[in-house]
RNA sequence: GGCCCGGUAGCUCAGCUGGUAGAGCAACGGACUGAAAAUCCGUGUGUCGGCGGUUCGACCCCGCCUUGGGCCA
């Protein structure tokens, strides 16, 4: 059985994923892009170390913090663990709130073979010249993104050249399904409430060190590794060079982590079929 | 008590010599196939503090009131 838990942050994911594998013989794999890596524990509200003690854990902090991590290694991680647990009879609960990965673990999502190309050329191109060269090569993606959307802009010229293929084509393949005869469940919250939440936990996340943790990161890695494109990690920049307080940044980190959820919920509602859930008990007696 | 500034969108503020208002942020909606906690797009009617006056017409001029700040008594 494989079961999706995903939901805004700090709707409480983990928790009910951990007490949900306990109850089912089942492990919880993550599905989030940041707890992914290392070190970067406090930031990501990485699950703490009673949680992952009380049931399996997997994909989580396992990725060096310098290293980059994409969906198309997540796709292979999950799926190849997946297959691992067919064949111990396990229960799989993905619990996370990157969509983009959930999606392209689960669904058919096609990453091919793909060559590293040197997109130089087109850095001084402004973002509408590289959106015509993107519509000579590729009309029906072209039209789907943008023009300010440079960075989707150049990873469409990049897919189109590395693999030979068109964007357009690659999508004309897929019938857009899950692979996976799972179960999805989001976790609901009303806005209001769940921003609340996602306040105090941003100042919880300060008690505990946050800033603590992020100074010695950036002495050790420096500020260029992707992971430290997080939300509670990039914020606290400017205060590092003085050039903003201390709870000016923690009021960024909050209003960026409102706006990720406001995100998350579009995506949700949009790229998923999901069951809605207010807690473990609905999950449950859904299963049962 | 007197003088000087200010009261315009949830917040910070713009609004030339009068033609009923606009930016940033927030908020809300949306996109999303190898950076996704990323990247990008869309949405602005608000008694322009209140009442009266001048005017064809006032956020903009005049008077009174109210309110915040500063200075002088």
């Amino acid at each position: 059985m494989i079961l999706v838990l995903t939901g805004a942050t700090g709707t409480g994911k983990s928790k009910i994923a951990a007490s949900l594998a306990q109850k089912i013989n089942g492990v919880v794999i993550n599905a989030d892009a940041f707890q992914v890596y290392r070190e970067l524990h406090i930031a990501t509200a990485m699950p703490d170390e009673s949680l992952r003690l009380s049931a399996p854990h997997y994909l989580f902090d396992f990725i060096p913090l310098d290293s980059s991590y994409s969906v198309y290694e997540y796709q292979e991680d999950l799926r190849a663990l997946l297959a691992e647990l067919a064949i111990q009879g396990k229960n799989a609960i993905i619990a996370g709130g990157t969509g983009l990965y959930i999606r392209a673990g689960l669904y058919d999502y096609e990453f091919p073979e793909e060559a590293a190309v040197d997109l130089s050329p087109y850095a001084n191109l402004d973002n509408q010249a590289l959106h015509d060269v993107l519509f000579q090569m590729d009309p029906e993606a072209a039209k789907a993104i943008h023009p300010n959307n440079r960075l989707r802009v150049l990873r469409t010229i990049a897919m189109i050249l590395g693999t030979g293929k068109t964007k357009s084509e690659i999508l004309a393949s897929q019938k857009h399904l899950p692979l996976y005869d799972a179960k999805f469940f989001v976790l609901q919250s009303d806005r209001a409430p769940l921003y609340e939440r996602v306040n105090a936990r941003v100042d919880k996340m300060f008690e505990d060190g946050l800033v603590e943790e992020n100074r010695r990161l950036v002495e050790k890695y420096g500020r260029t590794p992707r992971a430290f494109r997080a939300i509670g990690v990039k914020e606290l920049f400017p205060y590092f060079d003085g050039l903003k307080t201390l709870e000016e940044c923690k009021e960024d980190i909050k209003k960026n982590t409102r706006n990720y959820v406001k995100r998350q919920e579009t995506f949700f509602r949009h790229q998923f079929s999901l069951i809605p859930v207010e807690g473990e008990e609905d999950i449950l007696a859904n299963i049962s």
